[in-house]
DNA sequence: TAGTTAGTTAACAATTTGATAATGTAAACA
DNA sequence: TGTTTACATTATCAAATTGTTAACTAACTA
């Protein structure tokens, strides 16, 4: 089990940092608060968060100055930094970009986009296995540039759908796909094929492999598992 | 001073646009925009930008079809090409590695993972300026300034066609090359040829050399492979 | 136990490539 | 100018591979 993802709220309405803090927790996220820009600074040092959530008006500093500061600090470099804006405010939206903010949301909060541009964040910042083009668990590598996969070093040639069905599997290990997530993506919409055909290129890759790397979720689907 | 790298940004959201141009700017590129898929190519055409960053979802043409065209034109074939596709998507990924694009970015854009994949696409394309002038690989030598081969110290002549063909997929062994690939590089985007076209060169130095270089992928393309 | 879902296998269909010969084409040459 | 020659392309068919289905079996669930 890892660490939990560390995130400091800071803003001065009480209000706002309860609706916050509490659907975060429920995510599972670690939360601090701040009450205003000292404070923020303060946290952010003690607390070390993996991201900052600061309101744009604030007393002591604003979060502006604030977000000014961190990004001229080294440790501070690769935390991510929300500004909560007034809504439509163009000027501020600007400004905050141009101190090295990584998102706004606007007020009022709507507890649902906070909660989706906040995964968001996070998911996209460690583009670990969905972005690239190799993919490499323990001892296996799966290769789309050379369409190869390589277990213990050993090279294993699979046809072209058996490829692409595990790539997109081992692409988000431990993800369960839906068996019409699996057609969509690998035969694309418009082609209609029978029910077993997943199941037998499903076979022929653990064939092929000669390990159980794909599991099934019955009644769901399947995910990669390895 | 050199001229600035040029960035076309395609998108139909104008908050994307000016979030990227904003940054892009900053960081001294000359950035040109549009707004759709035609749009796209127009400015294509006419801006000639090193990089161009597409959404997948656009109006008129979609990001993927731009990507395909401008693929199979020979004076986009250093362009680099970003794509921008919604999160987790991973058939658009995969479409988009078959259709030649270099890297791809989630929406929603954080500005600073933008920024940082842009710069790290330009720093891995400047090695790629020390083309090589002769291959070789284990006793295989293939030296594009005499158009010959040399395999275990004995010669063989290739035709203009075949020693290209050749030469494409040997300047990066192992990597898969799609057919529409090969064709947009040593045919060119203009010239249309038959589906056996490639088979036949491929055959041919095969049978020339001698010895079985070339690996078919079936259903994907050719690799050399030796 | 009945009903549902997945695994297995083999047969068949569809697709893709290989091989060969034939045709087209353009430069080189007499 | 006509002929030769080498190369590029196409046409055709054979061969191999890959994809899909069907029918049955095994496993699980209610």
């Amino acid at each position: 089990m890892e660490a939990p993802i560390k995130i400091l709220i800071a803003d001065d309405e009480p209000d706002i940092i309860e609706i916050i803090s509490f659907h975060l927790n429920k995510l599972g996220y670690e939360v601090a608060t701040a009450k205003d820009g000292s404070e923020a600074i303060e946290k952010a040092n003690s607390f070390a968060p993996d991201c900052i959530i600061l309101d744009v008006m604030m007393p002591k500093r604003t979060g502006f100055e604030v977000c000014e500061y961190l990004r001229t600090q080294k440790q501070f470099d690769k935390t991510l930094i929300v500004l909560l804006t007034a809504l439509n405010d163009e000027a501020s939206h600007i400004k905050g970009l141009e101190l090295g903010g990584d998102d706004f949301i606007s007020k009022p909060i709507s507890p649902k986009v906070l909660v989706s541009r906040i995964t968001a964040l996070f998911r996209r910042l460690q583009p670990t296995e969905s972005d690239k083009k190799v993919i490499t668990i323990n001892d296996l590598i799966i290769d789309i540039t050379q369409y190869k996969t390589v277990l213990k070093g050993v090279t294993h040639v699979l046809a072209k759908k058996e490829f692409e069905l595990l790539y997109l599997l081992a692409a988000q290990p431990g993800r369960v796909f839906l068996r019409g997530e699996i057609l969509s993506q690998v035969w694309g919409n418009d082609v209609i094929v029978g029910d077993r055909t997943i199941d037998v290129h499903v076979r022929k890759i653990r064939a092929k492999l000669g390990i159980d790397c794909i599991t099934t979720v019955k009644g769901v689907g399947y995910k990669f598992d390895y």
